[in-house]
DNA sequence: GGGTGTGAAGCCGTTCACAGCA
DNA sequence: TGCTGTGAACGGCTTCACACCC
């Protein structure tokens, strides 16, 4: 509908940098909870205001507002319900993206929980595990597939993206039914990491908590002594 | 013991880069694998073979390398033993670093019986909740704490880092409370962004399901498309 | 003056290119 | 020749500085 993203005008789609495109994720959420759950119903909002919001700089913010081609109404500041749209041509799929989980064990489980129903155009609707008592079963409200027909629902309910959360040991087992599916991107829960770089072409997100919290722990020590 | 890391002698500690002290993280859990798991019980490896086992190149691994001040055995790559323990001298604190939960939910259970036993300098020894129910019960294995005391648990049991798996609207309520505990590092699972800068000095890593996911699901409309 | 949009500079991390060494 | 260690170049992202506009 409002279409102020110059990207998306010339047919050649701009690619946005990865931080900005997290950060536009996030300020769509403030700006769903500025417009809604305030007293003050605001409708406009000044970069420095959702700046200090998300703990980064304003300039920050209007840059990334200028990657999209949005700009603000004059001294005013940015019209709220004009840049969730906005952001929204850009950052969702026109239908919803199906997600499967594979491995369902607890992360997986809590994962589903959370994330179901908190965005309309991401949906985790399979899973996929090899333990026989969860095969068939609807767990977390999803149903559990044998791992061994990966490829074969993938393609049929048109599937998308894959969580990743079985033992890392089984992810050398699954690397090539991966490919083979067309899978185009992958959040990685897995302490391993899977490289299939040749001209897969998926985009992976590694995501691995003892990495992050041995990283903590050491930036934490850091903390104590210098800087 | 083995103590080839010179930024350790010069008493003026240097501070690696965030995505070293990630993938040293990650090295040395891999070489752990390669010295014992493997028939072939390897003692040196070399700089490209370390790289293509994480999927990155021969360059960062010995660039990482040289920033802790580790140097290979002439014509026989890296000697494995003595590198994981120059990777425990840099990451590991000397003494058992305790880690809390806030937020008994699902997410938190997964994670602290997913976490505890894989390091063994870091552990999960308790967990915050305000739900009656939960409060001094055990649960994954962990003491959960009226989410009132934090500040006083945290002191009294050593606390130095929090995992934040709490709903996004309590987390405003116990901002003070963590500042005031002296918590040195936080993991992040909540979808708003704590900005508590102003010299608290805690190093903060945030991670976001949605945002990952949509992020994610951005990058791959790009794949299917350019690139 | 208080806000915005943006070229230019800066910073951080990766990669190139190459010298050195057995 | 095959591998390592590293200065220098590069690229992505953030911040500075400033022109512009009501």
């Amino acid at each position: 509908m409002i279409l102020k993203h110059k990207n998306m005008s010339d047919n050649k789609q701009l690619v946005l940098p990865e931080r900005t495109v997290e950060r536009l994720s996030e300020y769509r959420r403030m700006l769903f909870r500025q417009m809604n759950n305030y007293e003050i119903k605001k409708t406009h909002i000044y970069s420095h205001e959702l700046a200090s919001l998300h703990g980064i700089t304003a300039v920050q913010v209007r840059r990334d507002l200028m990657l999209i081609g949005f700009t603000s109404d004059i001294k005013k500041g940015y019209n709220i319900k004009e840049l969730i749209n906005c952001i929204a041509e850009i950052i969702d799929t026109p239908t919803i993206t199906n997600i499967a989980v594979v491995g369902m064990g607890k992360m997986a489980k809590a994962i589903t929980s959370y994330f179901n129903g908190k965005r309309n155009k991401l949906k985790i609707i399979a899973s996929f595990d090899s333990d026989p008592e969860k095969i068939g079963a609807k767990i977390a409200g999803i149903h559990c597939y044998d791992i061994s027909s990966l490829v074969e629902i993938i393609k049929k309910e048109k599937i998308k993206m894959l969580v990743l959360t079985l033992p890392s040991s089984q992810v050398d087992d699954i690397k090539s039914d991966i490919i083979e599916s067309g899978i185009k991107g992958i959040l990685n829960f897995t302490s391993s990491t899977i490289n299939l770089d040749k001209e897969a072409n998926i985009y992976i997100q590694d995501f691995d908590i003892i990495t992050l919290l041995e990283k903590i722990a050491y930036f934490s020590k850091e903390n104590n002594e210098n800087l």
